[in-house]
DNA sequence: TGTACATCAGTGAACGCGCGTTCACTGATGTAC
DNA sequence: TGTACATCAGTGAACGCGCGTTCACTGATGTAC
């Protein structure tokens, strides 16, 4: 199938490196990161394992790359959702998305926080940086939204927001029954969502 | 120190069996279970690798034992909570506990599902089994305080609740700014716990 | 109650496999002239 | 534009270390009589 040895052009070799880190981000979400050899990266990117280091230095390296693509899809996707209609459309189609039951069974091409948020938290600085900033871009464009809605107190909304849609996701995955694992998901959500169509009655807007 | 070699009673064997338990639920909330190797645990526990097969069949099997174990500081520490003082305080010392920056700095005695949370959602059946009893008795315990404290919907809140605290916690572990850190768990902790003294106006309580 | 012996908790070393990394090699790419 | 040669993307195999597991051994425990 795929031709034997050869040397490749750069814009080749630049397109390979990019399918390297995309299929490394997908395995990581899917396995973990320590449970990932660089084999399997490299067989599930079309590769052989010599040829990995044309491309990176170490397996860090590779990490801290892959990191930051595992991001992309959830911040592209909640900026997208916010370009369309801001406000709360945005906020229900971003939390139904995050939430839905093809994210719990997908963390290949999922959110990196819910698929790999533990193992993340003992990266080093660079990992951790890029990822710093994936987690800031999100909790803003989830507060403008919420601030569109006219919440008041829109920024620690969103901070709330994504912590319980992080954590929700990651409970739903660990959670061994089904029927637990969609109430997590479902209540979460439901939560998370409220009437906004119902005025906001009280300045103080009550939590709970 | 130490003495070696020399068999130990029946009593002192199982005791050395909890303390292999203990520490390894400590060593892998610190470093991963991936990460933690036996010789890791077997050293940090006092023994030498060796001894580990007297007491387990396998790491998968010390894995399922140091889970349930690792689960145990916040079940117990909600259900103390609860069993002094019922609903709003209770939910209080819960949340502000489980957001502190004592136990953001000491994953090791905290809880294993923002410490481990990804890794466990790809652990076997078994380890999964045990982790699912802890989240719905950590669920009940404080859908029981949102109860006793008025809240309409007590469980569905109980599930946002708990799935805030494991994804603040998480999250701010991964943030690499430390005023981003506690800004998360800050937010977080504030909308958990609203001033449940202003009577909840409307009925349908709105949520944000 | 005392004695002889089997058991087994714990030690320390070894085994074997997996994984990150290195290396010799291939042959098309790309460049110097 | 064509030719000669250095470069380097990718291959496949090997290296070495770390880790889960096994094993021979020690000597106190616990039991059979």
């Amino acid at each position: 199938m795929r031709e034997r040895s050869l040397r490749k052009s750069k814009a080749e070799a630049a397109e390979t490196r990019r399918r390297i880190v995309e299929t490394a981000a997908a395995e990581f979400k899917r396995n973990g990161i320590h449970a990932t050899a660089l084999a399997d990266v490299m067989t599930a990117a079309g590769l052989t394992q010599g040829g990995f280091y044309r491309h990176f230095d170490s397996k860090d390296q590779l990490v801290r790359e892959a990191v930051a693509e595992g991001m992309r899809p959830v911040v592209e996707f909640a900026r997208d959702a916010a370009a369309d209609r801001k406000g709360e459309p945005a906020l229900k189609k971003i939390i139904r998305s995050y939430l839905s039951r093809d994210h719990r069974r997908n963390p290949a091409s999922g959110c990196a926080l819910s698929a790999l948020g533990s193992e993340l938290a003992r990266e080093d600085a660079e990992a951790r940086r890029v990822t710093t900033k994936a987690v800031r871009e999100l909790v803003d464009i989830v507060a403008e939204q919420y601030a569109v809605a006219g919440e008041a107190g829109s920024r620690e909304q969103a901070i709330l927001a994504v912590s319980a849609l992080v954590g929700a996701m990651t409970l739903s995955r660990v959670v061994a029954e089904p029927k637990l694992a969609s109430e997590i998901l479902r209540s979460t959500a439901e939560r998370l969502m409220p009437p906004f169509e119902t005025p906001p009655a009280s300045e103080p807007a009550a939590i709970a």
